[in-house]
RNA sequence: GCGGUCGUGGCGGAAUUGGUAGACGCGCAGCGUUGAGGUCGCUGUCCUGGAAACAGGGUGGAAGUUCGAGUCUUCUCGACCGCACCA
């Protein structure tokens, strides 16, 4: 008995594919373009297997469409620039570069060695020059064009490094290396102005229909649109006007106060004179917006003695707050409060004494009586109707107010005013909110508004490993830009990590040149730009990824949008929502034409593999544990270990699985067909060794079933013998025949739609069925062969090495890399004959073959003379009889 | 709090989209091969009763629609994910 010799054999295939160039995509051509692209990697380090699972699932899919006559494009690069260089720079006191180059050294051949089918031609690295150059460019015609702008923002500051951190290095208000608290400071930055496509990209998520849904309410939600209205509040005492925006326009006549937030450029005025304010104000920053302080923290408020005058009633004068859960990115940074039907504003109420006034009552529309108002319940819970905010519709409806007992409040004035708009008639909600903005229109003190979530893209970063932002600060010409025909702006690299803080900030001569206006001294923007902008246009430069230009107009054209883009789910906003703003952003500088990038995506689960931890709760390595009487204990000292859950491969948790160890030991394809067969690829999979072996015991089957078959195998010319081709009977080569154009059928669906794990257990079942097809005849030895053919066309996506050894030693000279997908006969994947199954009252009785397609008569003919179908009906009359043709029947009694 | 996804054997998961639940694999058990272990081969494996034929039960729970529900509807319990003082 033979084993498949995986090493000898990938290496062999690998270097056959590399001299065939089998995976070159050609930038034209009769066939149709398909692109296919996984997220680029950042070179990190060293490959796992769980890094893996997304170049496979994306390499199935490139492979699987070549074989079908596309002209695919598959394409392989490096995020190259980022945060860990710097960091390992200032541990290893290597630099940054030489760092990146060797692990995208390392990562390159391990993706040669798991056989990934890309166009190495078109491989480039986003720190080269000759990238950021173009991305410098994209910069300047931004700011031409006003989507790029300076801006002065608050932003997340660690006091020990000098530097700014993105949220994502702000752990639990700490900086993520020193430590030290972050601070809040106001910065100059960079922006693009993301929110001007704010509606734009809210609108196409409905045609991006081969996307997740999950992912593309996940930018709905992010961009969150809300509709309403501005209005304007005079105050008491002073010439400002105060303007709120609400998306409940309607609640108005609710109103009890105002609120406005501690970072207001109005409460900065009040507080200059007032000292009590101020503190307030210090206290409501210090206890910051992270997630934790705002779920403990009270609603608080400061009365700044000002009054607003309700917009529609001129006696009525509201107290003016600084509260804290006011926020100055939302908005205005100023609400009017309206605690009969917010929650928060109740809270806040409650908490300061102001009145509640109820005006609408969802979900129905009426006017309350005297009694029914009574019986309303004295409850903390504000009556809060769920109408959308992205629209101005509502679900419940406005009423007026009648009861007296219930209005009692220092603005009495309310009770008789509401009919002023509403007729004394409930009003829909909806109704109530367009009478409420022409009202305000016609007074002039407010107008319908739109308000996003959405903010502008920060793409500042003192960071020296990024790309350069290409402008000049002078200080008599203000900001210039860099002259495009002085890119690129090169990143030094003599730079020095010994001081905190940005090196390109240090250099001696760097940042130091001559003002491009008016040739004065001047200096150079020492921030770099945030790495999600080499990642927001990469897709495009692989159509073209040598061109002078940034595209190649002829090949970007001809290849975007990418067909099929493969990836986490941790993208589902930040990645996938630059880049659909980029793009844009790029058509309007007349870049390119198209304005989606990703036409497909596929969003893979995580590998999850067990973990294990010490009593002193550090992790250890799965190969460290050791099971004493069913136990696990650490193998070198016996300490008892807990068994933690499945987690995400990392380093840190000690449970990630290195590729090159399983590559040594069973073969770059037992890895892939186990990253590709043992869950869905949306879903999480677990690695484990039973896994793995399972895997390489069903690659050694196939291989000795096609070098070592039980029974004779035809000759390749031989022809089809007689009545295969009629296939009827029911000899056990006809079945199996049969079952093989099922199979190609199935596995070519099941593929297209990502089903790679049904695809796998259908090609398994057909190795099964011809496993133990043993006839001698001339007919079990042609379908053996045909057989043998078609499941080794079938796994040539998931496991191409071990296919193609197969293909040559059947005798065939050209690669299956070059060869045509199999086609089923349709008059073959349809039965015969069918078994159909027969209920009684709906619970399964008997089964019956009938032939396909058979008459409905016939079929309940012979469901009625079943044995156990009289059984059931025990001499109970049959009261009705539902067919399905060739699926059921149905006997009612 | 709001929004979403998902609950199927010991485990990963199938189920032609309303029509025979548990394909395929892992694991486990028995037998064979082997000097032994592993490999490999064969057989069995949702639960209960039964030697078997067969009968009954069964897709987190409760109800509903239907000739028929894992699939649709409502409620409920649980897990996971996203957003969150968003006006």
């Amino acid at each position: 008995m033979s084993r498949y010799n995986f090493k000898q054999t990938e290496a062999k295939w690998q270097a056959i594919w590399e001299d065939r160039g089998c995976f070159k995509a050609a930038d034209a051509g009769v066939r149709p373009k398909y692109y296919v692209l996984e997220m680029f990697p950042y070179p990190s380090g060293r490959l796992h297997v769980g890094h893996v699972r997304n170049y496979a699932i994306g390499d199935v899919m490139a492979r699987f469409k070549r074989a079908q006559g596309y002209n695919v494009l598959h394409p392989m690069g490096w995020d190259a620039f980022g945060l860990p260089a710097e960091n390992a720079a200032i541990a290893n006191k290597v630099h940054p570069a030489e760092w990146t180059r060797e692990n995208i050294r390392i990562m390159g051949e391990q993706l040669r060695l798991v056989g990934m089918s890309y166009d190495w031609d078109r491989e480039f690295a986003t720190c080269s020059p000759d990238y950021y150059r173009h991305e410098q460019k994209m910069f300047l015609d931004f700011y031409e064009a006003g989507l790029a702008y300076r801006k002065e923002a608050w932003v997340n500051w660690d006091p020990v490094e000098n530097t700014v951190l993105a949220n994502e290095q702000v752990i639990d208000g700490r900086g993520w290396r020193s430590g030290a608290p972050v601070e809040k400071r106001k910065l100059s930055q960079w922006f693009l102005r993301i929110t001007e496509y704010a509606d734009d990209l809210l609108a196409a998520i409905e045609a991006l229909n081969r996307w997740p849904d999950r992912v593309r309410l996940m930018q709905e939600k992010w961009i969150g649109r809300s509709v309403g209205a501005h209005m304007q509040f005079d105050l008491s005492g002073r010439d400002d006007r105060l303007e709120v925006f609400s998306t409940r326009p309607d609640t108005i006549f609710g109103a009890t106060f105002c609120a406005i937030s501690p970072d207001h450029p109005l409460t900065e005025a009040l507080s200059a004179d007032d000292s009590a304010l101020a503190d307030f104000v210090a206290e409501c920053r210090r206890l910051g917006t992270s997630e934790e302080a705002i779920e403990t923290a009270e609603k608080q408020g400061h009365d700044t003695g000002l009054r607003a005058r309700h917009p529609f009633l001129a006696d009525v004068e509201l107290p003016v707050y600084v509260a804290n859960f006011v926020l100055m990115e939302y908005g205005t940074g100023a609400i009017f409060g309206c605690p009969g039907h917010d929650q928060r504003d109740l809270d806040f109420v409650r908490k300061y004494g102001l009145p509640v006034i109820p005006v609408l009552w969802p979900p129905t529309a009426r006017v309350l009586s005297d009694s029914e108002f009574a019986a309303l319940p004295a409850s903390d819970r504000a009556r809060v109707d769920q109408s959308p905010h992205c629209t101005l519709d509502g679900l419940g409806e406005v009423f007026h107010i009648t009861n007296t007992a219930y209005t009692n409040t220092t603005l009495p004035a309310y009770r008789y005013r509401l009919g002023a708009l509403v007729d004394g008639q409930p009003l829909a909600v909806s109704d109530a909110k367009h009478r409420v903005i022409a009202a305000l229109e016609d007074r002039g003190n407010g107008a319908a508004a739109v308000r996003y979530r959405l903010r502008d893209w920060g793409v500042s970063r003192q960071r020296y490993w990024g790309c350069p932002i290409p402008m000049i600060h002078c200080a008599a010409c203000g900001v210039v830009p860099v002259p495009a025909s002085d890119l690129p702006v090169e990143l030094p690299m003599d730079v020095g990590f010994d001081k905190p803080g940005n090196p390109l900030a240090h250099h001696p001569t760097w940042k130091h040149v001559a003002c491009p206006r008016c040739g004065g001294a001047a200096e150079r923007e020492t921030d770099t730009f945030d790495t999600f902008v080499e990642s927001s246009w990469y897709f495009a430069r692989f159509c073209s990824p040598t061109a002078d230009k940034a595209f190649d107009r002829k090949a970007v054209d001809y290849w975007m949008p990418v067909d099929q883009y493969i990836g986490g789910i941790e993208h589902a906003v930040l990645h996938l929502l630059y880049s659909r703003f980029f793009t844009r952003a790029l058509k309007k500088c007349g870049y390119l034409t198209v304005e989606e990038p990703f036409a497909g995506l596929m969003t893979q689960g995580m590998v999850v593999h067990e973990t294990y931890s010490d009593p002193s709760g550090d992790w250890v390595y799965p190969e460290d544990v050791a099971m004493r009487d069913g136990v696990p204990v650490h193998a070198a000292d016996a300490a008892p270990l807990t068994v933690g859950r499945l987690e995400k491969m990392s380093k840190s948790k000690k449970n990630a699985v290195g590729l090159e160890n399983v590559v040594e030991e069973y073969g770059a394809d037992t890895a892939r067909l186990l990253l590709l067969s043992d869950s869905p690829p949306d879903r999480d999979l677990e690695w484990s060794d039973s896994g793995v072996e399972g895997a390489w015991r069903y690659l050694n089957r196939l291989w000795r079933l096609a070098t070592e078959p039980k029974a004779r195998l035809a000759g390749r010319d031989a022809s089809m013998p007689n009545g295969l081709d009629q296939a009827t009977g029911y000899a056990p080569a006809v079945s199996v025949w049969r079952l093989l154009h099922k199979t190609i059928a199935g596995v070519t669906e099941d593929l297209d739609r990502f089903h790679y794990n049904r695809a796998v257990a259908r090609i398994r079942e057909f190795t099964n069925a011809l496993e133990g097809l043993d006839g001698d005849d001339d007919q079990a030895a042609w379908v053996r062969r045909a057989g043998l053919e078609a499941v080794t066309r079938l796994i040539g996506p998931i496991m191409p090495h071990l296919a193609e050894e197969l293909w040559q030693r059947l005798g065939h000279d050209q690669p299956i890399a070059e060869t045509a997908w199999p086609v089923a006969d349709p008059a073959l994947v349809v039965d015969e004959t069918v078994t159909v199954a027969v209920q009684v009252n709906g619970k399964l009785r008997a089964t019956i073959e009938l032939p396909r397609d058979a008459d409905k008569a016939a079929a309940e003919q012979a469901a009625l003379e079943q044995d156990g179908v009289l059984r059931a009906l025990d001499g109970k009359p049959v009261r009705k009889v539902i067919v399905v043709p060739n699926r059921v029947v149905n006997v009612v009694a």
